[in-house]
DNA sequence: TTTTGTGAAACGCTTCACAGCT
DNA sequence: AGCTGTGAAGCGTTTCACAAAA
């Protein structure tokens, strides 16, 4: 167990968890790759091929007992640990996603923004998050212990917020500027381009969601 | 040209598109496939077999034209044409996404917003965007030819609001609600999960971004 | 010479199919 | 009988390598 998982895989794993909390929560006790398979439109195979990876979670026969592979994954996500998130730029999304109520449900702790602006430090978010000056982000990442950094600045300065926040020790960053970013290989960037998706969404409508059959 | 091409694909036209705006801004006249993957940390055959699918866009010896090659690029996102976007849902993240000013910038018109709360409906948004009650989305959808819908509302009325688009003949969505949503075939879903990109981010750190040596 | 466009090879992810366990 | 775990096959995407064009 335990090599290389791809990012593809780690994603499902987070969809069978918040199936699995469903489950648990409506007495279930087992559950097998078929009902998972169907719950998300996915082959079998997959769901097992996905599990595998961190050794034999399942009971032949029976399939998975809703309990220990709900705990199981929540171990292999790192989610039985405490994980203190810091959201940059107080502008309206940095806001909206301090206050995003999906991210408390899920174990995340949302414990400090930050911003440039003088007029902003020293205030809160509407569910009380503080906001601090961005010089003071080393410090303060030490001392709330924050792991990861949400990024959502202006595009113009992405990548100054990127590089302050590499240096202050954080190795985990989601990302909702456009544009290209850099980090040292040893920190983990993940990017949600907001353009990019409703872009793609304009080329389907573009060609036809139906293809239309080639003259 | 123009048989399917691969959403990946569809995905890195856009970032394609918006490096060639800054270069035609910058007055630059061509750029090769070379040029374009050392920007984006590509394989230079990959732009060019992504850019091949849809006509033979480049010049052998000199590269791509700038002006010509981004032109082309609008038109197959569809963004040469008028494209006017409604978000669903006038809590915080509705309001954040109706007032980013990214989507402005590239051509998208936020031209509604849609909410059930009496004390909303009647309102604008920061940026002047109006809220209508859900119930006229139908109508209005077709007053204001709107073609796209961002869904941000909570996860337990995430399909409802989804039937509710789709039946006012809306063919594409931006959902950021968590959970698995059912749309007809001919209807283009597209979903940004902030708790698994959260949860993908802790899945690395618990293992460590440089993964430890197996012993 | 430079750079595109593209078959062929390489790679990675998914599905199949079945041995093995309960 | 039922279901997992997994090698092998299948399939889609990326990279290689080179012929063709400017």
């Amino acid at each position: 167990m335990a090599e290389q998982v791809s990012e593809q895989t780690t994603n499902r794993l987070s969809l069978y968890l918040r199936f699995l909390n469903e489950l648990e929560a409506g007495g279930v006790r087992t559950v097998s790759s078929k009902v998972l398979a169907a719950r998300f439109d996915l082959n079998a195979a997959l769901i097992r091929k996905d599990l595998s990876h961190f050794g034999d979670l399942g009971v032949r026969g029976v399939g998975y007992v809703v309990a220990d592979l709900r705990q199981r994954l929540r171990q292999i996500l790192g989610l039985d640990r405490c994980l203190n998130v810091t959201i940059i730029g107080a502008g309206n999304l940095g806001f909206a996603l301090a206050d995003y109520p999906g991210f408390r449900k899920e174990g995340f702790r949302i414990v400090a923004l930050f911003d440039t602006l003088p007029e902003k430090v020293g205030g809160r978010s509407r569910s009380g998050v503080p906001i601090h000056d961005i010089r003071d982000l080393k410090q303060v990442a030490r001392r709330e212990q924050i792991t990861i950094a949400v990024v959502a600045v202006p595009a113009e300065s992405a990548q100054v917020v990127v590089n302050t926040v590499v240096e202050a020790g954080i190795k985990a960053l989601l990302n909702f500027s456009p544009g290209a970013l850099r980090v040292p290989p040893d920190v983990k960037l993940k990017s949600v381009d907001l353009t990019v998706s409703l872009e793609s969404l304009s080329f389907h409508l573009a060609r036809g969601v139906d293809r239309p059959p080639r003259p």
